[in-house]
DNA sequence: TGTACATCAGTGAACGCGCGTTCACTGATGTAC
DNA sequence: TGTACATCAGTGAACGCGCGTTCACTGATGTAC
């Protein structure tokens, strides 16, 4: 050990964190189900069974990455609030917030977006969740808007639940895009923000139907 | 073998078949990645050498199963396009045909849903490059719609990308509910014609900004 | 401050298992004459 | 129609490999006195 002088728990704790920076690592180019406990171990440079001291199973670490993972997304959505108080469209500022923290936390956008769907049942489960927090936590925003008065509260969760699952479509196609071609981004990007627009005038337009 | 009276070559395409629809019925709860040619030909009867009989590897496997799903979703949206020719409502026709299309070939919906995102490299680009012949085409059956021509070619694409979100979202949503809560779906059905809706109203207004 | 003991993160050997892939084979089906 | 040979889908033994997990262990760090 090159790290004398951190005491017993703060060793451990910057192993913890290790395994999951490499499963992370890992991770990003082949699914959580078929990332092995060896592989972990190996690129964090301990033996396989102290693996155990840490997690109870490959499926604990996996739920530790989605808590890692939904950290990264509610700072961003932090920033998305901070953006849109300030007076440049809030729209475009909304995208360019999501953009600039897929592009920090790449990895982190990449986990989500792949065992969203494919992840064992528990992390499934717990992605899930998250999104629906966010969801009801853009519905309220929305209720505050000028012009709420004109939706239900059913209404509010529709146009919320449409919104995330533009935010969540982009950031997949932005985490998708090769990163040597910006040029497919901007694409993404701008569609995303006219995609947005669009659904901004449909739902102004709403109370009229 | 009791199939006698086949030919050699149809019982090779029934052998084949088989395969197919055991890796399906098997990467129906786990993820392609991880699917093993032992535990498809042990489901399927056979030896694990007689594999290399029908493919070169499980990645070949994988881009047929790509083509037989996206066959699925082809005759879908063929349905689609003939339902939105009767008069009931264009919106609530389509969403009924793809409700009733993932309860029918639910495995190839699952699939699909699944290796776009967690797949082996070839096999995402396959179905990304499924999904854009789709959006394509979209794109062209709005530009026949009696008010186009407000509509720059730019507008169409983000418009068909964003019902192609959609309704690849709500495709996700349908499949992952468990299949005892009908309501659930039929939330998730409500939800979808609504926003839709949302996007038609918006795609209307659109020539107005 | 010094000593004796407890704790516990990480070690290393060992295990049984399922995996993909090789190879020479078998015997029913197909084909040429 | 009958025969002799070719084809080839499926067989079965064998291989080396990486896997998760067990277990008894070591030795540095922490704690009680």
């Amino acid at each position: 050990m090159t790290d004398s002088g951190a005491s017993r728990r703060e060793r451990k704790e910057r192993t913890r964190q290790a395994i999951l920076d490499a499963a992370l690592g890992i991770a990003d180019e082949q699914s959580l189900a078929a990332l092995s406990l060896r592989q972990v171990t190996r690129e964090v440079g301990i033996v396989p069974t102290a693996f155990y001291r840490h997690f109870a199973s490959i499926d604990e670490l996996g739920l530790a990455l989605v808590d890692q993972s939904f950290a990264s997304l509610r700072e961003m959505l932090r920033d998305v609030r901070r953006s849109s108080s300030e007076l440049t469209g809030v729209i475009k500022g909304s995208v360019d917030v999501l953009v600039q923290h897929v592009h920090e936390r790449r990895e982190h956008f990449r986990f989500v977006a792949r065992e969203r769907v494919s992840g064992p049942p528990a992390v499934r489960q717990a992605i899930r969740h998250e999104l629906e927090l966010v969801e009801r936590e853009l519905a309220t925003d929305l209720a505050r808007l000028p012009h709420a008065d004109r939706w239900s509260s059913d209404d509010l969760r529709i146009m919320a639940n449409l919104i995330v699952t533009l935010m969540v479509s982009t950031a997949e196609a932005i985490v998708a895009a090769p990163p040597e071609r910006p040029d497919v981004e901007r694409e993404v990007v701008r569609t995303a923000v006219a995609q947005l627009r669009m659904v901004v005038v449909g739902a102004l337009q709403w109370e009229s139907r």
